[in-house]
DNA sequence: CATACCGTCCAAT
DNA sequence: ATTGGACGGTATG
């Protein structure tokens, strides 16, 4: 059953509104959604209760850094991720973003 | 209802 | 640069 909260609904929300190619950051993603914290929001990530129709991996650190999506920084899921990442015009680079100027600000765009 | 846990961010050193 | 503490929300007992 989804136990999606209003707080999470926000969440999907915003992950939805990420074009191809582009990535934001926990707070970005946060701040949009009102929500001062996005320490919740990699948590209800990791979570993702409507996995894997959301994004999550479009979402990264405020260090331009995956952060770690499955509760992994170091992984083979992870490794997916950043090829599916380059396939969308996101490049990572050890695990960080390449170009910064891929970072969308949900908030400001 | 209270406590514990999760993961990230911020601040201090 | 590194470490620790704090924050917010979720989940569970």
């Amino acid at each position: 059953m989804k136990k999606v909260t209003d707080f999470q609904a926000k969440v999907y929300e915003a992950l939805k509104l990420i074009p191809e190619g582009r990535v934001t950051t926990y707070k970005l993603l946060g701040k949009f959604i009102d929500c001062k914290s996005s320490q919740a929001i990699g948590q209800a990530l990791k979570k993702n209760p409507f996995a894997p129709d959301v994004p999550c991996h479009r979402v990264i650190k405020t260090d331009l850094s995956i952060g770690g999506f499955y509760g992994e920084v170091t992984g083979e899921k992870i490794t997916d991720k950043l090829k599916i990442l380059s396939k969308e015009g996101v490049i990572f680079e050890d695990g960080f973003l390449a170009d910064e100027k891929q970072l969308i600000d949900l908030a400001k765009r």
